[in-house]
DNA sequence: TTTATGGGCGAAAGCCCATAAA
């Protein structure tokens, strides 16, 4: 049975977190109770959830992994937290007769019933149709050399990774007792212009990254992907007997010159998801939506169209500063 | 009921994929049936199953989005394909004492029974528990000014924007109408070194990116994160009073130069993905699984720990050619 | 709690749910 949290009342910040006072109902009990030895002594012995924003207190952004660089024989211990956030808009499914959220239940088919989580097995499908039951024991026989070592093998020119290889970027920050070693990295890192390609395993992942300075004094860590996951552009239909005249390059390099500006990115915004949220708000306080007019076509001959976009572009330019550039077809 | 399906002879090749002779069982039918037509008229009236590998046949990339590049007044119109597949290792769930794959049912809770598709609609939870309903039309309403465009805002430096920014990529293809003028985008893109940073909306979902030219003549399209994505790194703990000496960070620097390589992405192999391969296949024809040794700890002191990686590092290199280590690149 | 991963789903890609880890 699922009770709620009720949370009466702080008490002084102690060590890693903050203590609580009380605590009334039972929820979820951790199985490493390292940062709730306080609270549970002051409860004597009641089962209590601390939400863990709570117990980490203050602390925006969690390590979701520790491990260490290995840079040669230098170790740098160091927390990985993630660089990104997602905030696009997600959605629950509803049961429209009674706005319940849906939940998804595991089902044999063949059984022909539901299925606990005791009966489920991780099965690798080696041919089609046929499966291979996996034991995690099974996995424990590979060698687990980079296990919580983020291990340095090369140091390239970030120019010369392509944007493709990139995945996901984490922050690095040092632990306590590595602090010396990973400015020691980042400078050097800095001064020399190169950066770092290791590997790593992630949660029995293994990973290609590559370790980078970021900012006055951080390091970053992108995953990559490995070459083999990187398709090959060849392979997109492309015609090749096209010819270009002189002159429409000429003019296409002119309007991106005319353009051209520093990467900014403060300048862009979601204007969608800012959209949705509008309407969402005002279904939630009951309003109605407006219907906006659609937009225009556009021009299609190409050297017609290079020639109106720059004098487009031109016009705008003429306005003066602080006009902001508007969309062409609109008008 | 559910039943499998069964394939049992290829025929001609024919159009966009490959038909097939005979097919017994039923399944699930196209919402869309655009590709399937011959098949079904070969079937006169069996409604079946086509996974969809087969369906495409030869075709490895499918294009996930069509629309057009807006550059000015100029449209490129083009084909979007994935760029990366990830490889790592899938499991399905199975049914122990069967050997079925597991399936998801859509289940109320509240009303405690299946529920069907039709059924569900799109929940927003705008407070802690409470979901507005959200349909189609509703978002129809919003400005979709970017629908199946790809506009182009600014023209910037690929240097300026740090990886962090990058979310996925994509290739872009060229529709047979836009040959020219996608092909003179590349060109000019080419020759000015700059980027196109653009809008575009995928799924109803409005994103921001940039798009560049890759390889020989194929324009590439990454979406990035807002700004308001990319965590601040400054909120990482880190100490301030750190410093270093000037001979720790020389030997540092000289590491790093003795272990500078070109990109050779080639090199870099998913050797975990691999062992979990062996190890299924072994399991498959029934071998025996081998435990390899551990591995040595490592030195601690910064220095002498520069000291011997750049030892080790030196030793390797007077071994001679062949050993994978190329020397210290420029500056 | 947040975040990542695993897994199923109407093709796929990405969305969704559930669960594990920190």
């Amino acid at each position: 049975m699922k009770k709620s949290l009720q949370v009466t009342n702080y008490r002084y910040p102690l060590g890693y977190g903050t203590s609580l006072a009380t605590c009334r109902h039972s929820y979820f009990f951790p199985k490493n109770p390292r940062y709730y030895y306080i609270f549970l002594e002051a409860l004597e012995g009641i089962t209590c959830l601390l939400t863990w924003n709570i117990i980490t207190g203050g602390e925006r952004m969690r390590a979701l992994w520790r491990g260490s660089i290995s840079f040669g024989l230098v170790n740098v211990p160091v927390k990985m937290y993630a660089a990104t956030e997602r905030k696009s808009l997600s959605f629950r499914q509803i049961h429209k007769t009674c706005g319940t959220p849906i939940r998804y239940e595991k089902v044999c088919p063949f059984c022909n019933r539901k299925v606990e989580d005791d009966e489920i097995a991780r099965g690798y499908e080696y041919e089609k149709g046929k499966f291979v039951v996996i034991e995690e024991k099974d996995l424990e026989s590979i060698p687990d050399e980079t296990t919580r070592t983020i291990d340095i093998v090369d140091f390239v020119d970030l120019a010369e990774i392509d944007p493709v290889y990139f995945d996901r970027s984490y922050f690095l920050g040092p632990e306590e007792t590595g602090q010396k070693a990973y400015l020691l990295l980042f400078e050097a890192l800095k001064k020399t212009g190169k950066i770092a390609i290791a590997k790593v395993m992630i949660r029995s992942k293994q990973h290609l990254a590559c370790v980078r300075p970021y900012g006055e004094n951080r390091l970053v860590m992108e995953t990559m992907f490995y070459p083999d996951e990187v398709r090959d552009a060849g392979e997109i239909p492309i015609s090749p007997g096209v010819k270009l005249h002189e002159n429409e390059i000429k003019m296409a390099v002119q309007l991106i010159d005319s353009l051209s500006a520093d990467f900014r990115p403060e300048k862009y915004t979601d204007e969608y998801r800012k959209a949705m949220l509008d309407i969402i708000r005002a279904k939630v306080e009951g309003e109605e939506i407006k219907v906006p007019p659609g937009r225009e076509e556009k021009v299609v001959d190409l050297m017609e169209a290079l020639k109106a976009s720059l004098e487009m572009v031109e016009k705008e330019k003429r306005k003066g500063p602080g006009v902001k550039r508007k969309k062409a077809a609109t008008s």
